[in-house]
DNA sequence: TCAAAAATATACCGATTGGTATAATTATAA
DNA sequence: TTATAATTATACCAATCGGTATATTTTTGA
């Protein structure tokens, strides 16, 4: 990687959680700039434009978490084993998603509602892959015959993320992991209810 | 109430969907004098200055919103048939949370947290407000022998909000009805299945 | 080593920000 | 009806906004 090259990530690195804390209208060159102890030239050297960076820096943060979700998944074998590796990793995800200033896709999603086309779609493209992700564990699941043939893949999936969600929403906005390890627990229970064999 | 009491109820209804649907950091001033068609002047004769505003539009937004919620549930009168009312109010959520610009809650929990202390204290009220309401319809329903007498009403009706911002969030990122209408679907069988003796 | 190229810093642009002082207008109560 | 008070409009403030032109510095490859 050059020395530009270094730059560009610096930047992308430094703003990434500013503009997921304070959201993008929210966020100025000048607290960017400060944060980085760079100029303005610099950042206008590397970024067409401050909505440029503020997608590189989502993008960033999303690849970071999908990143990690994939690599606490894989060390399991089984589909359950990898479903209840997606629960775990959400129990500590107040914690753990605090380095990213909130969760990007409840942030971003909200505050570029209404506000910012581009931004908007890559939360929207990053939901379905994570939605996919889950889909796809359940579907080995069922030719494995660890879960119920019947369960509908996506349609689970998706349940499963909105309940997610809104348990981030609560514990973020409450400031209480009460939200997250109860939802969390509760989909435990849900998939040895319905989804096992 | 006085011809400046009607402007500044004014000033606050139409100010309200515009902060819930662009944000706090995102809605000028000079957005709220053009929609109003006031002056700064008249905007600053009534309001200390744009956060107390804000709070005002926010509280005016979740008013609205409990109010309706509650008319609908009082027209019953057993605990379920409330509960199940409930789920109905939020299965035309998202057509109806568009003349607030989008759920109050929602935006204004994710817009506040780390910008704005006394907005999100509202949030939090409201949520706890919210959550009040439910956990009492719970009770009551244990109490008429309605519900199983070994749920407990708080508890419950966390995890039910929970889900629904879950899935309201979903809806609106996403654009989709169908987050909103597949959670209530499962909560109604959830209240079937768990709750209901 | 050194010149060309790339990257970064500086200085500036017009526009807009939230907010205020004051002038003009309107409502209110005697 | 009229004087007073309250409200709204106008004109302005310094600060900051995103962005750019250009000067300076640093990196790069021959």
């Amino acid at each position: 990687m050059s020395k530009a090259e270094d730059t560009k990530q610096f930047i992308i690195e430094v703003s990434a959680p500013i503009f997921n804390k304070h959201g993008y209208a929210a966020t100025s060159i000048s607290d960017l700039t400060k944060a980085t102890k760079l100029t303005k030239g610099s950042i206008y050297g590397n970024f067409k434009n401050k909505e440029e960076l503020a997608i590189q820096a989502f993008d960033y943060n999303v690849g970071r978490l999908i990143s990690d979700i994939r690599k606490r998944t894989t060390k399991s074998s089984t589909a359950l084993e990898r479903l209840f590796a997606i629960i775990d990793f959400y129990k500590e995800y107040f914690e753990y998603s605090k380095k990213f200033g909130g969760c990007p896709v409840l942030n971003v999603g909200v505050d570029a509602n209404n506000q910012n086309t581009l931004l908007l779609e890559n939360v929207r493209k990053t939901i379905k892959k994570l939605q996919g992700y889950i889909a796809a564990i359940i579907e080995k699941g069922i030719i494995n015959g660890e879960i119920k043939k019947e369960i509908k893949p996506l349609e689970w999936a998706i349940r499963l993320d909105t309940m997610i969600q809104g348990a981030v929403f609560m514990t973020y906005t409450m400031n209480s992991n009460l939200y997250i390890k109860d939802t969390m627990k509760q989909i435990e229970s849900i998939i040895n209810k319905e989804l096992k064999t």
